[in-house]
DNA sequence: CCTATAAACTTGACTACTCAAGGAGATGGC
DNA sequence: GCCATCTCCTTGAGTAGTCAAGTTTATAGG
């Protein structure tokens, strides 16, 4: 059925779940980085540096701690938060004992613009999840699995 | 439990399994791209764009198709091919029907160093889906999973 | 044949990161 | 008290993609 030859055209299982995982994910981020840009004026990342600070306590993060919980690197995070500061979400703010220490906290109305795009955010994975194709253990199952691969989740290290 | 008030503490199953996606996918190409650079001197992009041609029909490929296949913009394939030609892995060719084209096209050595990146990725791959916290039925019904959310493999559209 | 539209590709300008280097402040040994 | 070292953060340079615009070639209508 293949004419010519066709080098690799079977592959191990773990690798094509590799690659399907890495397919889905662009998928993903381009679906949600529309929705929310084109109703918040931020991207994913955007948003889930804000989602994390709004769930810390205080609504406030050392942005080290920042970067850890994210997956991201530090100059990263410093990049993607000077933009939500220009627009009013995020205000950076000095620790009274460590000079160094820069925190990230949200404002007001960064706060409320948050509530907002959750709301979008959680919308758009209803979609994606839609009730027809997913069901409510499949999604669990989905997240139980990811949980397993490394992502850490919201622990430190 | 949480002192402060912490915006969005909750967040639906949906969207919690989304940004596990993205961070897992964030984890994973980092370490196929080390270990593929180190080895190999290409990121997972360009071995996905090697192993796509390796699978067509006589190792090449319309770029246009290649980018329907990887889900890239027509675009992102001619960036990420031209270091592959620079190093001779790939040959551009003209279609004799319709000058618009360019193929891309795997060289003999193309094909070989393929082979090695394909062991390589599959020993990553293996690593991150050790059999001790994988099963082959995890790993197949994380494939399923994943295939069901819109990375469209490899049919066209 | 000629013109309009569409397809395949490339290019320029931009964004979002990365890593490596550096500044500024904290900390611990002695 | 001082120096070495470490941590937090920023910045410059580079990479990998995007989108929008432009070129070239094909195709279809009249």
């Amino acid at each position: 059925m293949t004419p010519g030859q066709t080098v690799a055209a079977a592959m191990s299982d773990s690798l094509d779940a590799t690659l399907r995982l890495v397919r889905a994910q662009a998928a993903l981020v381009r679906r949600f980085d529309s929705r929310l840009s084109g109703l918040h004026g931020v991207s994913l990342t955007d948003f889930t540096l804000l989602l994390r600070l709004g769930q810390a306590p205080g609504g406030r993060m050392r942005r080290v701690d920042l970067a850890g919980a994210l997956g991201l690197t530090a100059s990263g995070v410093t990049r993607g938060l000077a933009p939500l500061e220009r627009i009013g979400l995020v205000t950076r703010e000095a620790d009274a004992r460590d000079a160094r220490v820069a925190y990230a906290s949200l404002t007001p109305t960064g706060r409320r613009r948050l509530k907002e795009m959750v709301t979008t955010a959680e919308e758009t994975a209803a979609e994606v999840f839609a009730p027809a194709a997913w069901s409510v253990e499949d999604i669990a199952l989905l997240s139980a699995l990811l949980t397993r691969l490394g992502g850490r989740g919201l622990a430190g290290h």
